[in-house]
DNA sequence: ATTGACATAGTACACCTGTTCTGATAATTT
DNA sequence: AAATTATCAGAACAGGTGTACTATGTCAAT
């Protein structure tokens, strides 16, 4: 169901695009003035005059009484802008490959590739950082080839956790959930078909824990 | 090369979860006074004053003598406001429930819940819409309970895409690799462990496109 | 005890900025 | 032509807003 919208002035036109062009290079919306002198009008009344329109017609939110109070809405909105984490993708995973030793004091975000998640993904954990699957080793978690794994770095995880580990002897990469049992390590699958396996404590390296997978087809 | 930050003090880190957390909400960075009243700071002197060392470490830039003239750099500023799609989730997929139809000429976002998520989730789409997947039903598609399923409505798919499917006769959904061959349509299993099925075409009802899959633990 | 760097408070100023008011002009309708 | 509506111009006001200044408190090193 769209609504009809009035068709736009030229001058509202031009006032719509100088707000969004000035909100992609400055970060903060323009006031009042500044559409003014942007678009070259000769009072401020009329940028007011001509806002009020553009709110009327669905175009923008103003915020009354506050300095460069505009949101624009819809597709005005060059779309929907909220927070989003930015996940560094630090490596691969997959059954024969090392796994990537993490710092998380002192990584820099920018000797990664990385990816924008929205919050929900990340459960709003510190340090998350992602690894690219490689192959069809880790059908046994559910996950696939180029999905991506998102861990939060953890040494000591909880029972049930699914973990990414090293396990040093059969220097094999794996995700699986975790069960600590005496000096043993207890590993299971995701896909209950499968079989789990159980390891001594000291050959385990947990890496850190699963708190989310993304996959794109 | 990764530049040594100063620790920030409590009040600094304050001051910049709130800065993120408003821009978040506002479309617009706060102003000095906004700051004020919301981290409970008694003078604005205190905010410029911190401001200014945030500004020195590489948190923020300031634009002088311009309101609300504060842009977020670095990682704070990666968790800034960037495009997100909003994804409607509009039912549930189970191997024993009746896949839920969808009109996509109008739906109201409103009516259901909706997840936001990133672009390249989305590969651009238009119309994607989200199912999430209830039971183990779905292991041969390496989905497990809980998961969303990102499809793009689509009744003719091409071959080799995953799609989301109705079985008329044996009134069942399923989430398999579609191979149409005559008159009839293999489906094969993203878990190539699994053995692929072949039915009559008219017995098929594609209801999408699985273009992605996100997961949270 | 003294120093000096760091951090906070309170106050004040000059300019910024949204808003309003009055009036004029252009476009459209009656 | 007259009336009505839409748009623009100029000016002014009140409160918002960045910034500067001075004073005070804290804390570790000397």
């Amino acid at each position: 169901m769209t609504l009809m919208k009035r068709p736009l002035s030229k001058r509202q036109q031009t006032i719509l695009n100088y707000i969004k062009d000035f909100m992609g290079n400055n970060s903060y919306p323009p006031t009042v003035r500044d559409i003014q002198t942007g678009c070259e009008i000769s009072s401020t009344s009329v940028v007011d005059y001509n806002l009020q329109i553009l709110q009327r017609e669905g175009y923008l939110q103003r915020r009354r009484e506050v300095s460069r109070g505009i949101e624009l809405l819809g597709e005005s909105a060059a779309s929907t802008l909220r927070n989003l984490i930015s996940v560094p993708v630090v490596g691969n995973i997959a059954a024969g490959e090392p796994l990537p030793l993490i710092n998380t004091e002192q990584w820099n975000d920018a000797d990664f590739d990385n990816v924008d998640l929205p919050p929900f993904l990340t459960k709003g954990k510190e340090n998350v950082f992602a690894l690219r699957v490689k192959g069809e080793s880790m059908v046994d978690a559910l996950v696939g080839d180029g999905a991506l794994v998102l861990l939060e770095p953890i040494e000591q995880p909880q029972n049930g956790d699914m973990v990414a580990a090293w396990l040093k002897d059969r220097e094999e990469a794996t995700l699986k959930h975790f069960f600590l049992e005496g000096d043993k390590v207890k590993l299971v699958p995701a896909n209950s078909y499968m079989q789990p396996i159980t390891v001594a404590a000291a050959n385990v390296s947990v890496r850190g824990r699963v708190v989310g997978v993304v996959r794109t087809m």
